[in-house]
DNA sequence: CCTGTCAATTAGAGAA
DNA sequence: TTCTCTAATTGACAGG
């Protein structure tokens, strides 16, 4: 990721403080887009996020300035509603093109890169539990791990190499089933 | 180059 | 205090 415009990870306060003040000055922005530079430039949203109310994050712990010391890096909690929107549009597609999570962020007051970021920590998230689950009960299905799932996995491997990534390569049978559309 | 993804990790905050 | 969940960070890699 933009290797070149990385500059020693910016995501305190006053970093971030100081960096808009140099651009537009807005005070009021997560500090999620430190220099994660996607949706800074996406122009398409100018999605400020002045967080939800029942979000405790903002307290002293991000505003620690004052002495000198290393400060914290802040935690954006998100509110239900968020989560829930975020879910249900999880549940319809795991992958959002960039316009649909522009539209998203700023239809929940998030940052493009809140948005991409829940996403892609759900994704894992789902691929872990349902590796560890996979791995828990070697029952049916997993046992029917058979020379057919291997030559599947081969083949899907092979797929997956001149696909990596890719996200239509996936495909959502049942919520948090994570399996290739092959 | 830039931006996106995955994978792994770090760390904040609440629950047990 | 430890555990769990999860937002955020990091790094490697791929496509356009």
């Amino acid at each position: 990721m933009a290797a070149s415009n990385k500059q020693l990870t910016s995501f305190f306060i006053e970093d971030i403080l100081s960096l808009k003040e140099g651009k537009n000055g807005d005070s009021c922005e997560s500090e999620s887009d430190r220099s994660d530079s996607t949706d800074g430039r996406t122009d398409s949203e100018d999605v400020s996020v002045c967080r939800s109310p029942e979000d405790k994050s903002e307290s002293s712990a991000d505003l620690a300035g004052g002495g000198g010391g290393k400060k914290k890096r802040s935690r954006a909690a998100f509110t239900h509603l968020q989560v829930l929107e975020l879910e249900k549009k999880f549940s319809r597609q795991r992958y959002l093109s960039a316009p649909e999570r522009a539209h998203l962020a700023s239809a929940l007051h998030l940052t493009e890169t809140q948005v991409k970021i829940w996403f892609q920590n759900r994704r894992y998230k789902t691929k872990r539990r349902q590796l560890t689950t996979d791995f828990q009960k070697p029952d049916a299905t997993a046992v029917a791990a058979t020379e057919a799932d291997f030559f599947r996995a081969s083949l899907l491997a092979t797929v997956y190499k001149s696909f990596s990534y890719r996200p239509y390569v996936y495909d959502l049978h049942g919520l948090s089933v994570w399996r290739p559309a092959l």
